[in-house]
DNA sequence: TTTATAGTGTATAGTAACTATACAGTCAAT
DNA sequence: ATTGACTGTATAGTTACTATACACTATAAA
């Protein structure tokens, strides 16, 4: 009754989900060898032999290369195994949290999305806003290019680190006098979003009250035309503007090819 | 004030995470290009690009294949961004899920090692099962070698849809006769242990009441030995044996190097 | 002004872990 | 005798980089 150890190749390789050309790759590298070869060279795995290969298969899911799968398969001990295994939870662990993040970003794009096609974007209005934290950059008005370099990269750095990187899109914000004296470009500082945060981060501004919010779809370069009837609208309502301009891709080219699509949320205090 | 759009490839690199090489590889196959080239060919990012590369790095982790986020990236919209997104949440759901498969079948080994690190292998004692419930295969006893690899196939089919399978050992079933009659090999079921079953699966026997435990070290060939001394324990102690006998692998090829040094445990009913 | 060094470019080869293809031998069944 | 399903080896191709070699450019210090 050897039965038990003579699966043929392809049956094996059906058993244990593993291709027949990878275990017979496994096989040349001296990764996993099957328990008999017949004279003339054909392979047969045994019942027993799963279990190893169950091992391997997990291992490899976990991201461990087939190298240092091997340097244990060739040290093996029960000692070492249990290490090994401990030291496996932990990355799953990690693997889990990361893809948690990664929920988190992509429910968050989602929303913004979802919220966009709702948006008629041809309309300037005011609204009022009950509290919006962003995070804030240093101010980048008046930075040299290395100052300028050194500030967005500890900004991002610290978006990161809260983990509320690259689930917002990056807005900027322009001092009044700039709008006014038509530097549309002379960015003060970078800012993101933080949604219903309860946490307290160091660098933040809050937004509270009314705000004249208006869209523009083009190119950048045009932003003037946008800016132009926001202004005008501010004359006719007779408001008074606050000392910063808040703005920020609601479309850009994540979501478009063309960049005379893309779309700019402008809000102004 | 384009200095906003005139972060230097390895800024960005490290800004995003992404290695420079791999951004020029980017550019090469048309995946993400820089915003701008001056006329020498030095390439420029902007700031807003980052969100765009975070996609594709989300993506990318989430094991989309690089021409597929290419493909998107060709054809933005925002319908398109959102289906994207609400079938990468599936994915996230279905990872999430395996890993916790994974760290199940981690518990599960952690857990079999540790007791197996404790037990002494040179004794032989009756011990008495609460209730101990295997899944078990096929009657595989005097099956054709096609019966024999459709049994198991099955076998091991249903311990995977029923997440059981590669937690805990494959054993195997021998009749009291064979046992008797020299026959060692001659196994009769293969079964696994579902251990802490609530749940109630079609083909289950379950051990309850006492069985007399022993373990032999070395290669199967020779597990006789083992049988002998256990059948003079039998009529020493003056026992009676019932119809069947479990045999399954304590340490095996997953944590030895050595044939000689695999552990088989042996229950006598 | 030279020189060092840190950055940029292209081009090519190498890597991991397969996957596909070609071609030949084996075996059981018609 | 032949068909079809299996087996083997050998080699090339694939994906997504990574490493290396070599040349050009820009800035900063000696």
């Amino acid at each position: 009754m050897q039965k038990i150890n003579q699966i043929p190749i392809s049956e094996f390789a059906s058993l244990t989900n593993v291709s027949r050309q990878t275990l017979i790759y496994y096989d040349k590298i001296n990764l996993f060898k099957p328990d008999y070869k017949n004279e003339i060279g054909y392979r047969y795995y045994s019942i027993k032999q799963i279990e190893l290969i169950s091992v391997i298969t997990l291992l490899k899911e976990l991201g461990m290369p087939l190298k240092e799968i091997k340097e244990y398969t060739q040290n093996k001990s029960p000692e070492h195994f249990l290490n090994l295994m401990t030291q496996q939870k932990k990355t799953i662990q990690e693997q889990k949290k990361h893809l948690e993040y990664n929920e988190m970003i992509i429910d968050s794009k989602i929303q913004l999305i979802r919220d966009a096609m709702e948006t008629s974007f041809d309309q300037i209005e005011i609204e009022e806003y009950d509290e919006m934290t962003f995070y804030i950059s240093d101010n980048i008005a008046n930075a040299s290019e290395l100052d300028f370099l050194i500030s967005i990269n500890q900004f991002i750095d610290e978006l990161k680190s809260h983990e509320i990187f690259s689930s917002q899109p990056i807005g900027v914000v322009t001092h009044k006098n700039d709008i006014l004296s038509g530097n549309y470009y002379h960015y003060s500082y970078l800012y993101v979003n933080i949604p219903n945060s309860k946490k307290h981060y160091k660098n933040t501004v809050t937004l509270k009250g009314k705000y004249l919010v208006g869209y523009y779809i083009g190119i950048d370069e045009h932003v003037e035309e946008a800016y132009n009837k926001m202004l005008n609208k501010i004359d006719e309502l007779n408001l008074t503007m606050g000392d910063y301009v808040y703005e920020e891709y609601v479309f850009d080219s994540v979501i478009k090819n063309n960049e005379n699509e893309y779309i700019t949320k402008i809000m102004i205090e």
